[in-house]
DNA sequence: TTGCATCATGAACCGAGTTC
DNA sequence: GAACTCGGTTCATGATGCAA
């Protein structure tokens, strides 16, 4: 549950004697021991100690003195520590004496750093006369440092030391003692000799190159994601999961330094396992445990609601309380109990209302009204219900015969038209108001449609008589809208004809451009058809405005454009090529533009037919590896593979197969159905 | 195989009660 | 009244299960 209290900061532990400083390492730091696993592990010395009797008490001294090595900062930790933040007042109480005899006051003594740093001769002195130090250093370990890893530390301490020749001579003697084989070399073993081993071995280190996935190096190295968070990793495609999250890979050498950073040996990784392995053992009797308690706790809660324990602990509400806890088993319990007696209730109404629906002659709707009474979620009971329908049966009966009545009553005055009427609608679905008065509306409205009817026919002869007259074309009538307007009644007479004197002087100025503009072209020689499809001519005729110059440039400029298309097909003509090649990108701009020269378009052209030419022969060469029953039509868009290949020769035939065959393997439910053309996903 | 959510665990911390 | 104990809360961490 959580708390109203605000968040803490978390502080850093405490630091004393020689360790009160930063170190660059956190694993370097060494830690207060806490004092609740103090007093776990002090409660357990002492139930220890009770249990193995009187033996036991003298092991206890001794362990209390073997915690030197690894408890021997205890004391001074607890004398150093400083004094908790709730001071309450004085008075040391017995306690506090015995705490203070029990904890000798003692200093940690810190070798005070050297004035100057050291040589590096003297260093590399010291080195060599510490064979065991150096032996450390070079030490191949079980399986955590490799010969590689230990190779690259030595390399790296001579740079860092600038040795060279005769100063690293004996680290490579050592290396290739300890690392490669200790039979072999010695050391009076020449340096050539043992350095050419030690890189014969790194050569040979089969770790070298080796890469492991994220999960695996979890899982053999015990490292967390934290622990491989600064690693540097490849990905590749998830083998199990195609459109999951790509497989992480590591090398192995990263993963061994970051092992024996964080376990320092094989055998600690091994006792790290077999910790993780008792904290997960635990963790599942706990689980278990708490998993048994409640299936117990759920059986008796079932037993107790009188229900099926076989039958209702294997439902899913059990299930979930058994596995995570989720809610109580009283409430899922009752929860069940409740599901049956509703049940039993929804069974009662619908029997009743079955039986109540036939007496009174009802057909049921299954609507959602109708599963709410069931459910008995509606608020109506089930003679509500029944009267509710009784009375919507009745008011539908009526409905049926205030329809045919006046359909009929329409019909005998010829104003079937009326039959969807708004008044028409209302009275069959209200009854209101009287037939009589919907009838007498009908009438009414029927007269005034007719007399409408009259008048625009009357305008209608008009208009097209004074059009006759005026030697306008018929179809203004069509055309002008407001001649259109006049004979429905919207506008007068005057502005009809208006309209139409506006038309027909449209109409003559739009007609003189087009005899200017067929005069112009056939001046300059230019076929008269421009005038139909080119935009700036068309633009001209309907609506004037641009200059003859542009005109006639852009009539030119279209010429100029025919005349380089018609050549290049000429010239393909010739060569036999098809004219479609023309829509190379090259030969397009030529022809749009006249960039260039017909010669390099005719080139792009024959370049255009090569590509198709190769394109059709990877296609084939691809096809006749297929094996049957794997159509190219049918996988080629989704295989990258055969795109390159075919396309643009990246790749090969059999690579380009296989992607497909691969492919068909992988999506075996996908065909290609001859009949319909089209594709089919299961 | 990965990434994410969930859960168990242990440690640190806090406040109230107890001891001396 | 200081020091200590105890129970409860919060937080970090790692293990586990599950979906994709």
């Amino acid at each position: 549950m959580a708390s109203s209290r605000p968040r803490r900061e978390r502080k850093a532990p405490e630091r004393f004697g020689a360790y009160d400083q930063q170190f660059d390492s956190e694993e370097e730091a060494p830690l207060r021991p806490r004092p609740a696993a103090k007093r776990r592990r002090r409660k357990f010395e002492e139930e220890e100690s009770e249990a193995s009797g009187s033996s036991a008490a003298a092991e206890d001294s001794g362990s209390e003195d073997e915690g030197g090595s690894s408890g021997g900062e205890e004391p001074e930790s607890e004398a150093e520590a400083p004094p908790r933040k709730r001071q309450r007042g004085g008075g040391g109480g017995k306690g506090k004496a015995a705490a203070a005899a029990a904890v000798p006051s003692l200093k940690l003594f810190v070798w005070a750093p050297p004035a100057q740093p050291v040589s590096r001769a003297d260093f590399l002195a010291t080195l060599h006369a510490c064979p065991r130090l150096m032996e450390m250093f070079l030490e191949k370990d079980d399986g955590l440092r490799s010969v590689t890893l230990v190779a690259r530390d030595a390399a790296n301490l001579c740079t860092a030391l600038c040795a060279k020749g005769a100063d690293a001579a004996e680290l490579w003697r050592t290396l290739a003692y300890t690392a490669v084989d200790s039979r072999r070399y010695s050391a009076v073993t020449p340096v050539d000799e043992a350095l050419a081993a030690v890189k014969a071995a790194v050569r040979a280190d089969s770790t070298r190159g080796q890469r492991i996935t994220k999960s695996a190096a979890m899982k053999e190295f015990r490292l967390t994601d934290k622990d491989l968070a600064g690693l540097n990793y490849t990905t590749r495609r998830n083998p199990i999961f195609w459109n999951s999250a790509p497989t992480k890979m590591y090398t192995r050498l990263d993963c061994l330094v970051a092992a024996h950073k964080k376990h320092g040996s094989l055998q600690a990784i091994q006792a790290a396992a077999a910790r993780s392995r008792a904290t997960a053992d635990k963790r599942k009797a706990t689980l278990a445990g708490g998993e048994e308690a409640r299936r117990e706790e759920m059986e008796a809660a079932l037993e107790a609601a009188g229900l099926s324990v076989r039958k209702y602990q294997r439902k899913k509400p059990a299930k979930a309380f058994v596995k995570r806890g989720m809610g109580t088993a009283a409430g899922v319990a009752a929860a069940f109990k409740k599901e049956i007696d509703d049940a039993a209730a929804r069974a009662k109404r619908q029997q009743e209302l079955l039986r109540r629906a036939q007496e009174e002659g009802l057909s049921l709707p299954w609507d959602s009204t109708y599963f709410a009474v069931l459910a008995g979620t509606s608020g109506q009971s089930v003679e509500q219900y029944v009267a509710g329908l009784k009375a919507a049966k009745q008011a539908q009966e009526a409905r049926a015969q205030r329809e045919a009545s006046i359909t009929a009553a329409l019909q005998r005055e010829g104003l079937s038209g009326f039959n969807y009427a708004p008044g028409v609608s209302e009275y069959i679905r209200t009854g209101t108001p009287s037939e009589a008065q919907v009838l007498a509306a009908c009438r009414q409205q029927h007269e005034e449609q007719q007399a409408a009817q009259q008048a625009a026919v009357e305008r209608t002869q008009r208009i097209t008589a004074w059009l006759a007259e005026q030697q306008m074309p018929d179809n203004y009538r069509y055309i002008v809208r407001v001649v259109d307007h006049y004979i429905l009644g919207a506008c007068s007479e005057a502005e009809a004809q208006q309209a139409c004197l506006r038309q027909q002087a449209e109409d003559q100025a739009r007609e003189q451009r087009r005899q200017e503009v067929s005069q112009l072209l056939e001046g300059e020689g230019l076929p008269a058809r421009y005038a139909g499809f080119i935009s700036e001519v068309q633009t001209y005729i309907r609506f004037g405005g641009s200059s003859l110059t542009e005109l006639l440039a852009a009539a030119q400029a279209q010429h100029a454009r025919e005349q380089r298309s018609a050549a290049l097909v000429a010239a393909l003509t010739a060569e036999g090529l098809g004219s479609h090649l023309t829509a190379a990108p090259a030969a397009r701009a030529y022809i749009s533009t006249g960039d260039g020269s017909q010669e390099a378009a005719l080139a792009a052209c024959r370049a255009q037919h090569q590509r198709q030419l190769q394109i059709i022969a990877r296609r084939t060469e691809v096809v006749a590896r297929l094996p049957p029953g794997v159509l190219y039509e049918s996988y080629y868009y989704r295989c990258p593979e055969v795109l390159d290949f075919v396309n643009s020769g990246q790749g090969s035939a059999e690579t380009a197969a296989a992607a497909m065959v691969a492919f068909h393997a992988a999506h075996p439910a996908l065909y290609f159905d001859d009949s319909d053309d089209g594709y089919y996903d299961y």
